[in-house]
DNA sequence: CCCATTTATATCGTTCACGATGCAAAATTA
DNA sequence: TAATTTTGCATCGTGAACGATATAAATGGG
């Protein structure tokens, strides 16, 4: 076989895949003693910024469908950390707020983006590279949402 | 709620996250005819590089544990893609061989790289850019693995 | 204003991802 | 060699993702 293309060390995508399941694991110790996972983690991000919104407004800001997002905001809810309204003006849509204990998780979560970054444990050099990647993610998240379409 | 850092525009792993998953949905237009998801079109490019592995070791080229390659390449082996069978000399292990439809399907798949480049449509210019995020993304890859051990 | 379409949400089924646990075979050590 | 540890694989349960489908409410055009 002898497609260059086609060997596993000349994927781009699975280095995204596994850049991006590894990066969740590492959350881990962080997310764990806070009872949520990582998608729980940026809806409550979603949240924090601003309280009291649709279930597809969350969507949109993660790029997540409805299929993906009642489930799991359904569990948010069983674990206290959100309740789901119904709409005045529109009653087909589902107001999402925080509750006491989703607000209370801001405060515990103060630290995680710093201790994340210390536990990766890279010289600053090689931190910036990484983060230099930013512009480029966010250009072919862009042309992939097109595709997608 | 005013701690930059905690903010969904600046989380690194959410661009890398959402990146990852449009990624792998841009593949389906590709892989679905040939009946394939994208996990298992990973294993099967482990496979075309290399026939007849344990599941050790194609777990370890994709960073996957057996509690999700055994599932998966259970599904692989009921859709006739592969077969497992016991190793000779360490009886512990399940040697995977591609069946001849397995095999076939490389050919199949010789066009899906440049499909996938064709498809996202950008410059030149901009898709080098993206490809340049391929050292960086290599080495966080490595940061992140030692620490998930 | 009525009907067609779109929108917001939900449900179902399948596939992944992964922590926890189990088990038997191999490797290591006493 | 016997006892211990490690390794390779499997199973179970839970939480995502996501295609397909359904339903009711809003919207828009005639």
């Amino acid at each position: 076989m002898s497609n260059e293309q086609l060997k596993l060390e000349n994927q781009f995508c699975f280095r995204l895949y596994s850049a991006a399941r590894l990066m969740m694991g590492a959350y881990h110790p962080y997310l764990d003693p806070l009872g949520i996972t990582y998608p729980q983690y940026l809806v409550l991000l979603v949240l924090w910024e601003q309280d009291k919104q649709p279930v597809c407004d969350i969507g949109k800001r993660l790029m997540l469908d409805t299929n993906t997002m009642t489930p799991l905001l359904q569990r948010m809810e069983k674990a206290g950390f959100i309740t789901r309204t119904r709409g005045k003006e529109d009653t087909r849509q589902r107001i999402v707020s925080l509750t006491k204990q989703g607000k209370a998780l801001y405060e515990q979560a103060q630290h995680i983006p710093e201790n994340m970054q210390k536990a990766v444990m890279m010289p600053d050099e090689e931190m910036n590279e990484i983060l230099q990647m930013i512009p480029s993610l966010d250009k072919l998240i862009e042309e992939l949402k097109k595709l997608n379409k």
